[in-house]
DNA sequence: AAACTATACATCGTGAACGATCTAATAGCA
DNA sequence: TGCTATTAGATCGTTCACGATGTATAGTTT
């Protein structure tokens, strides 16, 4: 008992421009509920490394390069400081990591990992593997729908 | 200036596996950082609306369907009473909606729309629109990703 | 009827996300 | 030297998201 504000012929015309005002047919909803989906998976599968999706984000800047400026892994998320700076407050509490200010430019403030924050690199190994298991497509699939994303994301931050 | 944990050898049979600690590879975060672009997105054609992205999801909804239960929206939207009844309360308090028990059952509560929050259908009939434009992509490839999308997001809640 | 179970929401606490605004430090320049 | 602009973070207020828990109602069992 659905009531539309377009006939089905309306509908159908908005539908091939992928613009309907109907839930189902949405990527964004798509890509909303995924990443709710992708989340609760994660979830589980970092509970017990004791950290949150965006605290392991950082931790995997960090294993790429250590002693980054809040700004660069700002950059590399996507995320301002009003987001980072209490997010690594939180991973300083729990010492994962250690925030100082750089002798040379007291704007800066470097973030570097500690023993433990280094040695949960290991731990984490098990995690992108619980992820591809628990998505159940093949690596060809998840690389193919990975790449669109990025293009999709590069081309909706160019006209943002 | 990178350090990696694997040698290259390793790393690229981890990445055909799909299953990397590297950042740029994760499909997660593909979704995660994509999601954060659309919002961005959303967020400036919602503005004028005076509406955020998830209180739009809940109009969407209502606007298939008048007069559902709180449970039923969450079901669509993939959340619970925890997210919805401070965000519909939210929306009542803009007049967009109204709240009332129902009274052969008074456990439920019945959401359903005031005339302004029909009215809002017209003015969101630019929103899709808007959307599609930003994303730069044809009509084909963005059903090709949502579609792609909603068979990752069914096999994830399965093995949630 | 009393006791139990299930259902439908509400509440609480924590952790993001981000626009807006603030402060301190630095850089550029006359 | 001063003046301004820029940069790097921090802070504030609002909104989501969700696990855990509470509460009232409804249904079911004994």
């Amino acid at each position: 008992m659905y009531s539309f504000a377009m006939n089905p012929k309306q509908a159908s015309a908005r539908r091939k421009l992928g613009t309907s005002l109907l839930l189902g047919e949405q990527l964004c909803f798509a890509l909303y509920s995924t990443m709710a989906a992708m989340n609760k998976v994660y979830r589980r599968l970092l509970r017990e490394l004791g950290v949150t999706y965006p605290q392991y984000l950082v931790l995997l800047v960090l294993w790429e390069r250590d002693g980054l400026m809040v700004s660069e892994i700002g950059e590399r998320l996507f995320l301002d400081s009003a987001t980072l700076t209490p997010l690594l407050k939180r991973m300083e509490a729990l010492g994962l990591l250690r925030r100082k200010r750089a002798r040379d430019d007291e704007r800066q403030v470097i973030v570097s990992l500690t023993a433990q924050g280094l040695e949960m690199k290991r731990r984490a190994a098990a995690v992108p593997d619980g992820v591809f298991c628990a998505s159940g497509c093949t690596p060809v699939e998840l690389a193919s729908i990975r790449d669109h994303l990025l293009l999709l994301r590069a081309r909706l931050l160019k006209n943002a």
